[in-house]
DNA sequence: ACAATAATGATTGACGTACTTCATTAAATA
DNA sequence: TATTTAATGAAGTACGTCAATCATTATTGT
């Protein structure tokens, strides 16, 4: 009922516990008809080493860096806390975690961060991307130090990052493109998209797959030119009140994150029956769907997403599989009823 | 840079390590004074136990039993095998579990079940629960003899599991409520709601969380009589051709768990267009949400549900804190455009 | 057949904590 | 003060793997 060790394994074998050390990492120095011998041993014994052990005799301790948007957005800082969370949470697993917050939008604060923390930044980097050239130079060079890079929320495609975790941002937006489609029953009207800056490529993205389900599935409605708010409630209210001042046929508002404050102020103060679909779970958005001013709200996870990427990480150094199921984030669709 | 020791405690405390030792497992024989010394010193050094090297001294390898129904619909089967795949996949850190699968909605078998593992049942329990005296008692008597229990799916309240790992069926319904509402543009007509069987408590509570929205928000809509399909595709899909040729004027429908296969069978050879929303993600409400048949579908995740058992049933064992956000279970919603 | 090389065995000491035993010291009681 | 009791220290073994060393045995090439 005990554990197989690999010191079983070794008598199964017929083998030394050095050899089976040998095998077990990798070591040279053994014949192959010997490592054949060693791992049939393991199979037959359904030997599986235990992790815990190994990487006490290793003295393996893991140490990330998370390098995040300093973004004074309530999704910037529910990530920070999320990564503190899981920073005390994993610090008993020999887990070790350091977080950066450089201001958004600016790659050369990204590539200078990661100079300057030299090796201090540790067995692997969890980058929110931004995308420049200059970044994904610095990816590459980490990359080749041996660093294990996955990015994060934002990815930068064409570098050498090992992974990206985070959402389907085109699906996100077929998403909201598909329910705003089932929400409005006005025959025909307009519908109103507002963004953060059109310079963010998840940004770019939600409003590709948005404006694909309108064009192929809703002739009836009509996508008006987007709004960008540059993440200011202020700029979101005075533009978007001037678009409806203009446009008396408004049916539907996707708004794809950023400013989705100024959204629902706006749209409060508004007489007409608009049916609204945003982002992010913030406490505004929690009590407009309560209110039914905003019909749905499309989410990532920070949560899921921070302990994902340190899972991830730790997956990247051990050399071990990854639960491709469990590291999915998904798209989450919160209304009114199932707000967490 | 290294890690802080139980033994650097000691020093900082000016005690022995076995002093620690006696703090740190809360053995007896020690003054609360010295307590003290040694609590703060910890403290002060930020010291964390090395959950992963306690284990190992400890030899403590973790044992769990799932004790799952055996019903034949795919949400059980999907529960099976992520059970199976959580557990090679744990086995790596000490953790072994072992599946039984009984026959549904029998309390009976879950109780011999129960008491033929006698002692194997091993550290904890994560039990798809059926309300039963029987059963309660059963989980009762494990929690005296110190084991830890969980219910999974479906709760059993009023017992004494620790905590029930499953989503909140409420709310589901609710969710499916508030969708259909915005879904349905006709101005009035009837919803049909079809269910597995009366006796299962997850059902029961769908049903009133839907019949909630329905009556306070949407006059215009008039629920019909539920049908209970007994998770048997041939009779739902006789039962609602029935209903739908005796109504004409059918235009949502929710199927909030069981038979949905038959649910879509039958609307797709029906020709009024519907608004309809169901459970559980198989190969058939797939295809019909990607053909639109189906609008919506409520979703559990029975990976996250398996391995939040898991960590759940540890952190029992071990007395360690929980982290409740990482624990709930969401329901999801999935349309087209996110299916994963 | 001999040396040179490669493969394997045997042994040992970490890693950080758990837990026990035995000796010692301090505090409480007679 | 002597004696019991409680609190602490000191030291060691164990957990399963890693990693290094040194000794021993096969396997090569010459």
């Amino acid at each position: 009922m005990s554990r197989v060790t690999a010191q079983d394994v070794a008598e199964e074998a017929g083998v030394s516990l050095a050899t089976v050390d040998r095998v077990l990492n990798k070591r040279k120095g053994v014949r192959s008809e010997t490592i054949e011998k060693v791992t049939s041993a393991m199979d037959r014994l359904d030997f599986v080493r235990d992790q815990t052990a190994a990487n006490l005799a290793r003295r393996r301790s893991y140490r990330f860096t998370f390098i995040v948007s300093a973004g004074e957005t309530s999704f910037f800082s529910d990530i920070q806390s999320e990564i503190e969370a899981a920073k005390s949470h994993v610090a008993k697993e020999r887990v070790d975690i350091q977080m950066l917050a450089v201001p958004p939008l600016d790659p050369q604060a990204i590539v200078n961060a990661i100079e300057r923390l030299g090796d201090d930044i540790g067995d692997g980097l969890a980058l929110v991307a931004v995308e420049s050239q200059a970044v994904r130079d610095s990816v590459n060079s980490l990359r080749a130090r041996g660093v294990r890079v996955v990015t994060f929320i934002s990815d930068i495609p064409n570098s050498q990052r090992e992974r990206f975790v985070g959402i389907d941002n085109v699906a996100a937006g077929r998403v909201a493109g598909s329910l705003l489609k089932r929400f409005i029953s006005a025959p025909s009207g307009d519908v109103a998209l507002v963004a953060g800056s059109g310079t963010l490529r998840d940004h770019c993205e939600r409003r590709m797959g948005f404006e694909q389900v309108m064009r192929t599935e809703c002739q009836h409605l009509n996508v008006l030119p987007w709004i960008e708010g540059e993440e200011m409630a202020g700029v979101v209210e005075e533009k978007l009140s001037q678009l409806m001042a203009d446009n008396s046929n408004i049916v539907g508002l996707y708004s794809l994150g950023g400013g989705t404050r100024g959204v629902i102020d706006t749209i409060n103060s508004a007489k007409q029956k608009i049916s609204v679909v945003t982002t992010e779970l913030s406490k505004h958005t929690r009590a407009a769907l309560i209110s039914g001013t905003v019909d749905a709200v499309l989410v990532q996870d920070p949560g899921h997403e921070v302990r994902s990427a340190i899972r991830v990480l730790r997956a990247l150094v051990d050399d071990a599989p990854i639960n491709e199921k469990q590291e999915r984030i998904r798209i989450e669709i919160f209304v009114r009823d199932n707000l967490p």
